[in-house]
Formats: structure tokens, C-alpha cells, sequence
DNA sequence: AATGAGCGA
């Protein structure tokens, strides 16, 4: 498996290929997902990154608190959510 | 459809 790693405070202006890259530079970057309003369909400003764990802890020390396109990059291990989101059923 | 703290489709 591999490590999910929060990225948040992301620009609108970033894509996954630019998070992608950014992360393949301290490992091999298994997968990245950006989250989308599930509503509007646009960007809501932060995504997941999966990492070897190695990778991940190294992207994290070497990401987080940083700058990425002019925004303070949040880079964190994941962990609150795993099974599909909690949403009431009205 | 829209924007700025957030842990997801």
C-alpha cells in the first residue's frame, strides 16, 4: 500500500501534475488526487498525495510549511477520513 | 455556481 498524504492550501492556479512533480522530487509518487467540489466541480484548494512511506515522511519534512506557487504549502500525513465521506440523507 | 480553512470522490 501507500502512504496518503494531506496537501491543503494549495493555489487554484496548481494542477496534480504540478503536485506530482513537486512530490516525485523526494520519491516515487504512487498517486495524486486532487478534491473537487462535489457541487461545482471546481477545485476546493487541497488533494491527497500517495507516497511510499519513506517518500512520504521525507516529501512532508521537505513540503510542509513551505511555498508552492505563491501559497503556503499544508503538507500532513492523512488519516481522518478513510471510508466514503459522512453525509446526512435528507 | 462560487473561493481560501479545511482531511476526500
Amino acid at each position: 500500500m501507500s502512504t496518503s498524504i494531506y496537501v491543503g492550501n494549495l493555489p487554484f492556479s496548481v494542477s496534480e501534475e504540478d503536485v506530482r512533480n513537486h512530490f516525485a522530487s523526494y520519491g516515487e509518487v504512487f498517486n495524486v488526487k486532487f478534491i473537487m467540489d462535489r457541487e461545482t466541480g471546481r477545485f476546493r484548494g487541497f488533494g491527497f498525495v500517495e507516497m511510499d512511506e519513506a517518500a512520504a515522511k521525507a516529501a512532508i519534512e521537505a513540503l510542509d510549511g513551505k511555498d508552492f506557487n505563491g501559497r503556503t504549502l499544508r503538507v500532513n500525513e492523512a488519516n481522518q477520513k478513510k471510508p466514503a465521506r459522512p453525509r446526512r440523507d435528507y
